[in-house]
DNA sequence: ACAAAAGTGTTGTACGTACACCCATGA
DNA sequence: TCATGGGTGTACGTACAACACTTTTGT
């Protein structure tokens, strides 16, 4: 599959109004190779163009003008990299002047995959990164990268988006995993498990994950639950 | 002194390109006439031109090619109302390809102001409304408004905005009053002294307020913590 | 049997809430 | 002196961190 990086500040042809630009950071859970824990990963599509040419820049596109804004991160997200993400939230408008050679204003959104959900295929010009590692970025998406890791810790904190980035069913080992890797420290398990059992999200279903040691109870979400709390009118805050 | 409107739908010429706006929820207290209770107030401005001349809507403008966001934000309130926030924060990009006859992405903020910072001359097509008695809005106003009050008071209960209502020196009744008028609901006096006491975000001065019974201490703010809590790069979340 | 992860129990501390009570001032 | 808001003390319940301990599997 061959897909050319259409990513909005890369168009040539300057025109002296304001274009909208759509962009998105979306993460992913990683196991290293030889490590215990995993990472947050995010991937990052090279530019074929100038400015910045060569360098890796966040997924993203021209808005366009009969889509909606979240309509147009799902759209060129799907273009650049061939993801679907499982979560999407806005995460902020960067406009400040110079942040382009051309006046772009960027509707940034952030997003979860399940590891499961991308796809095996490579994808040219697109490529994995450990977000704790990253290369330098295009325009202001270093600044963009670690805002999105700052809200997505947050977040983590106060509602269950975590499961954005696990499979239907999960062992509490699996989830607490997750949220290991998010916040870059251990949990215990002993504590993790109360918590996450008395918030009345899991559902315990009658299956087991076997395979090392003692069995693990797999859970499921409880649908009735919102993945996060909205605010009025089902805006992803 | 005499402002028309200039809200960024009111344009009557229609271009097929995508228009980009500045909105801003720009909160006040106030104290009514007889009540105990202070209130939430905002200020709105008459539309004078179509679509939905007549209705309210937020103060807001054009964006200009030459400025940033924030200072779009500020420029534009400052034009329609003459105010001027001290604090001022982006709130969400909405986008909805329905929301305007013509295509506007409007970058809305929500700010703060003190009472004492309101000038006292009526500003022509400016009215300040209760927040929880609005009537019908322009285009998506009303939604916009419920999520702003939505964040700020969800935003009163992690960091010390609430400061941003008032004066340089205040008394912990006041200081609750705003809290009070935020959250919708009375609060403990106890308590709610040592909470604030313990945060460490408050410096007691020498002074009292005197007037009505006991004097009661006047406090300032410990500038060395932050209004709120920025992300990475002092972005206002 | 043993290692290792699953799962349970217990304890201490911190913090929010409710509410009784004292203090200082204006009228 | 009395009413009222300023300010202190105390007791209870919940939530979370730390950590000892039991259970169940694979090897």
């Amino acid at each position: 599959m061959t897909r050319t990086s259409t990513f909005p500040e890369a168009a040539e042809t300057a025109v002296d109004a304001t274009r909208v630009a759509v962009s998105t950071v979306i993460f992913t859970l990683r196991r290293r190779a030889g490590s215990e824990t995993a990472t947050v990963a995010i991937p990052l599509v090279r530019r074929t163009r100038d400015p910045h040419e060569g360098l890796w820049a966040l997924p993203g596109g021209w808005l366009d003008v009969t889509e909606g804004l979240d309509a147009a991160a799902a759209r060129t997200l799907g273009e650049t990299t061939g993801l679907a993400p499982s979560y999407l939230e806005q995460l902020y408008a960067f406009g400040d002047v110079d942040r382009s050679p051309t006046r772009v204003i960027s509707i940034v959104y952030w997003a979860l995959i399940r590891p499961d959900e991308i796809p095996d295929e490579n994808v040219e010009n697109v490529q994995w990164f450990d977000a704790a590692a990253l290369p330098q970025l295009a325009f202001d998406h270093n600044a963009i990268v670690d805002y999105a890791l700052w809200r997505l810790r947050n977040k983590v904190g106060y509602s269950r988006i975590a499961h954005g980035l696990l499979a239907d069913e999960f062992t509490l080992a699996e989830l607490r995993e997750v949220y290991e890797a998010i916040l870059g420290k251990r949990l215990d398990p002993a504590n993790f498990r109360r918590q996450v059992e008395n918030s009345g999200t899991l559902i315990p279903t009658d299956r087991f994950r076997t395979g090392s040691h003692r069995p693990a109870r797999l859970y499921r979400y409880n649908q009735g639950v919102e993945l996060a709390d909205r605010g009025p009118l089902g805006i992803h805050h």
